[in-house]
DNA sequence: CTTACGGCCTGGGTGC
DNA sequence: TGCACCCAGGCCGTAA
């Protein structure tokens, strides 16, 4: 479930570890999540890593060109301008995904299924158990087009435009939050905290919210995932960061996969509620239910089962 | 056109 | 110990 702030925290780590160095070969194993397999075969290796960037919930390894020399990169971190880069990697991490360097020697851990031999010995590896990632080598047009399917990012986009995003939608805000079209990296988590934050029902239709509301939503939003990154992200199953260390924004969650327990701000017990496809926790009495939703009852889970 | 919904992919965790 | 089932995020086809 890694999200924009889990992205963000694996990109940092990774601007770290990996910038700047040499991909000698690229190993394939179960390839049914890259794009084009081959491709990265043919146009990775020989290449450098220029920069490491988030682009929503991806993952954006921006290549050198193929005859970079030493010296055209010698600032490290250092921004490689668009017209330095003539392709980039991308990887998005879907559910269980991990991408992190390891001493080549390491034996694989299991699900491994793409490896970069690094010009310093080590190996970046991508392992995912269940390859709801995705991983693509994009280059030109096509990495152009690619990148302008997404929306703005919730972090830059302003207080006017993103009213204007929400309010101009007849969905349910949740879906809208959700749909990587209409704002690029928002995922369940950080939907159902801000809608928390903001006092909002999840299923209410992004055009019945009053601007006020709207804004209220942007700044919830904003403020969480800041602060969500500062705490290198939420480690709700088995999230780790690129040094393997887990983030600690789950516990400050206060509505996501809090069901059954009380709220933080009134002690109304939290509900859970199937809206846009996804399980969505929200406080029924500060986020008050809009008209003509019916909540659909829902089949017990967890633990808390009492016979 | 926009939105809603069900199904599919996969495998770890859980209930029984 | 085994095993059926749930569920996750994104995407796609279909329906309204």
């Amino acid at each position: 479930m890694p999200e924009l702030p889990e992205v963000e925290t694996i990109a940092r780590g990774l601007r770290q570890s990996i910038l700047g160095r040499r991909i000698l070969s690229v190993t394939l194993g179960k390839t049914d999540f890259i794009d084009d397999p081959s491709a990265l075969e043919q146009h990775l290796p020989g290449r450098r890593i220029a920069a490491v960037e988030r682009y929503g919930k991806f993952m954006l390894l921006r290549l050198g060109q193929p005859d970079t020399t030493e010296s055209s990169l010698s600032s490290a971190g250092g921004a490689a301008n668009g017209d330095s880069v003539a392709g980039s990697l991308l990887v998005h991490l879907g559910m269980t995904g991990h991408i992190a360097p390891f001493p080549a020697a390491k034996p694989h851990e299991k699900h491994t299924h793409v490896c970069f031999l690094l010009d310093d010995g080590r190996e970046l590896r991508y392992t995912d158990a269940r390859r709801f990632g995705r991983m693509a080598y994009l280059e030109g047009s096509a990495l152009e087009e690619e990148l302008q399917e997404f929306g703005a990012d919730p972090l830059v986009v302003s207080a006017e435009e993103f009213v204007a995003q929400v309010r101009g939608h007849r969905a349910r805000i949740k879906a809208l939050l959700l749909d990587q079209g209409v704002l690029r990296g928002v995922g369940n988590i950080y939907a159902d905290e801000s809608l928390w934050r903001a006092r909002i029902h999840p299923a209410r239709l992004g055009s019945r919210l009053t601007k006020k509301e709207a804004e209220r939503l942007h700044h919830a939003l904003r403020d969480i995932l800041e602060k969500a990154i500062v705490l290198r992200g939420s480690s709700i199953s088995d999230f780790l960061d690129a040094e393997g260390a887990p983030g600690e924004y789950q516990r400050h969650h206060r509505a996501y996969g809090r069901e059954g327990k009380r709220c933080y701000r009134c002690g109304t017990l939290v509900r859970r509620a199937i809206v846009a496809g996804r399980s969505s926790y929200f406080c029924p009495r500060c986020q008050s239910q809009p008209r003509g939703f019916a909540m659909l009852p829902l089949p017990r889970r967890g633990k808390a089962r009492k016979a």
